[in-house]
DNA sequence: CTGTATCCTGCCGGATACTG
DNA sequence: CAGTATCCGGCAGGATACAG
């Protein structure tokens, strides 16, 4: 239980953890972790994602120090967003959770299944 | 991108990484692999939870079938959760993220901290 | 002790319009 | 294209009371 550790309320890791688990941040950290992405291509990949949202979780990721924001001085404008090393780590025990959880869907269905069978029954 | 791409939208999976990864999940899963635990104690190892939402969280990642609830029939009420061996390996994958996280905030707060100059100054 | 039921509020996040 | 600004509804989630 040290100064980080993530269970404790007043914790900046708890927030840290947060911001990349989060229901944008998780799928932003995993699209980009395939390839460096623009704005535009960033919202696509991320299946409905709002302007708003893309924006707020990248200036959040930007900060903690996961992304890296390259802007390019030319016209039309041409921004890309792409990890940096410390968020390539981070994204690759993200993918490991969420290929994990891909995977063994099918697992989780029948329990699904299971569960609501027994508590409609009630 | 198969059936289970938790990109898209409209998936399962997407919805179960939310279970897991949520503010609240990821916390419960990771608490639960140190050990199998009482309902309390769980409120009081996850540090800010309230009873509704702990119950709440208990709930989704028992349908999901990565925690299993036993009740000893006594008095006082007996109640332990458990992770299910799905649930262990999902839990695993969550604490490599967690311990990396908190393994490299000072980095995350100097990015912040430089974020933070440099914003700060426009 | 282990939960549900209810109420209520803050803020998450979607829609829309606008700017450089 | 790459965003910001504003509005606003819904719901996550906290507080409280209560039940088994």
């Amino acid at each position: 239980m040290d100064a980080f550790d993530v269970f404790s309320r007043q914790c900046p890791s708890r927030a840290t953890l947060e911001h990349v688990t989060g229901r944008w941040g998780s799928l932003t950290v995993g699209a980009l972790y395939e390839s460096r992405l623009r704005f535009n291509e960033l919202r696509r990949r991320v299946d409905g994602v709002s302007e708003k949202m893309l924006s707020q979780t990248l200036h959040t990721l930007e900060r903690d120090g996961l992304v890296v924001r390259e802007a390019r001085p030319v016209n039309p404008p041409w921004v890309d967003y792409e990890l940096t090393p410390l968020g390539r780590e981070v994204a690759e025990r993200l993918l490991g959770l969420i290929q994990l959880v891909e995977g063994r869907m099918p697992e989780v269905i029948s329990a699904r299944e299971r569960y609501d069978a027994t508590r409609g029954a009630l």
